[in-house]
DNA sequence: AAAATAATTAATCAAATGATTAAAACAAAA
DNA sequence: TTTTGTTTTAATCATTTGATTAATTATTTT
């Protein structure tokens, strides 16, 4: 007779397939483009459940947008704040990580950088990104690496934008991709995988380079 | 008392105030977050004039699209095809024209992007940019120097997503990584006319890693 | 079993939005 | 000046879409 009873069974499904149908769409289509009728389709349940479970197609969004920046920034930050991993074996796992997440989610960079565009402030203001970047293991590692000269001194933020460039823009540029190669998604696939091993080396080559 | 006076008079203000406007709005927020009236506001015209002009929301963005895909394909073809430049010429010239372009129009590549994924073989089926590139004397070039061993042997296409990826994707991030790295617009601008010189250097470099 | 609470549904509402219309303003031609 | 054709406008329409409501069904509690 434990009144709490009702917290861990109360039926998560119906507000999970919610949610989950939420993400799906939401990932494919951005916020815009979304019907609240489209979510409801995909999650097999009334209309009016989703007001009901989840007030507002805003609110709804406010979840799946806060846990996909969750997913997309916990990679980077628990690799780049490793004290005890070399710079070059972080570029491996941020790089083999990434792939990993955006083999399952591939949708998840053009719907981020989609909707962040639309609102920077509101959806990167609070976390300060800024900070957590110039504070980490990483920076220090790589600002070592230049005074040492052992890396060539170019901005850090070119460092980012390679790496993140190389592994992240096939994701966005997947359809164009497949299309100007002739690839099925399978063979893109392949390649990607092909790529955990292929953009460390080659961000190594470059961090030399000179 | 040329009847065809009226050929080179026809306001084509109107008309045209209302495409910058709608190219304008489009390119920031895609075709479904944007309003007939928001276009309408942004060339200072009345609604009905869009129809009246361009017949439907469909149709205008049609015209849109069409031009920002000529644009974008535009740079990449001419710089592929010329047969009187080295392999090497040519990335030189496909970053600095490319970034040249995004400097001026930094909306282009995630509109493109976002658009395509929703509607791939509509945008993308007619031009058959598969032979295009397959055929190009960039693609000659690329197999001869793998062929003759100047060239490390990876798929051409992990050298387009390559080459792509360091140009295009800091204008699809630029909100995040201005974030990340605390920079002004000004300050990342300055970074992207700095990477003119940089990707072709990295890109030389990955060539013969192996 | 009866009562109370929670979940679900069909119907409906109100606002937003793409498009049209009929009239007015403007320009060109006769 | 009158006539004709074009451009522009305000008002309105029809559909879509996010949200609510009132009634129904299912579940939990007493």
């Amino acid at each position: 007779m434990r009144q709490n009873k009702r917290l861990p069974v109360p039926d998560l499904s119906t507000e999970e397939k919610i949610k989950n149908a939420a993400r799906i769409i939401f990932h494919q289509k951005g916020f815009a483009a979304t019907r609240t009728r489209d979510i409801a389709e995909e999650a097999g349940i009334n209309l009016a459940l989703l007001n009901y479970y989840y007030r507002s197609k805003e609110k709804l969004f406010a979840i799946i947008m806060q846990e996909s920046l969750a997913a997309f920034f916990q990679t980077v930050s628990s690799v780049m704040n490793d004290e005890t991993t070399s710079l070059e074996k972080k570029i491996e796992l941020f790089v083999s990580n990434y792939i990993d997440l955006l083999l399952v989610e591939p949708d998840i960079p053009l719907f981020l950088l989609s909707e962040v565009r639309s609102n920077p402030d509101e959806l990167l203001g609070k976390l300060n990104i800024r900070e957590l970047f110039q504070h980490s293991a990483f920076m220090k590692q790589y600002r070592a690496g230049v005074e040492s000269g052992k890396i060539a001194p170019v901005h850090p933020m070119h460092f980012m934008m390679n790496v993140m460039g190389l592994t992240v823009f096939p994701f966005i540029g997947n359809p164009m991709l497949k299309m100007v190669g002739g690839m099925s998604q399978q063979q893109f696939e392949t390649m990607m995988k092909e790529r955990k091993a292929l953009i460390p080396k080659w961000v190594k080559t470059m961090l030399k380079a000179r």
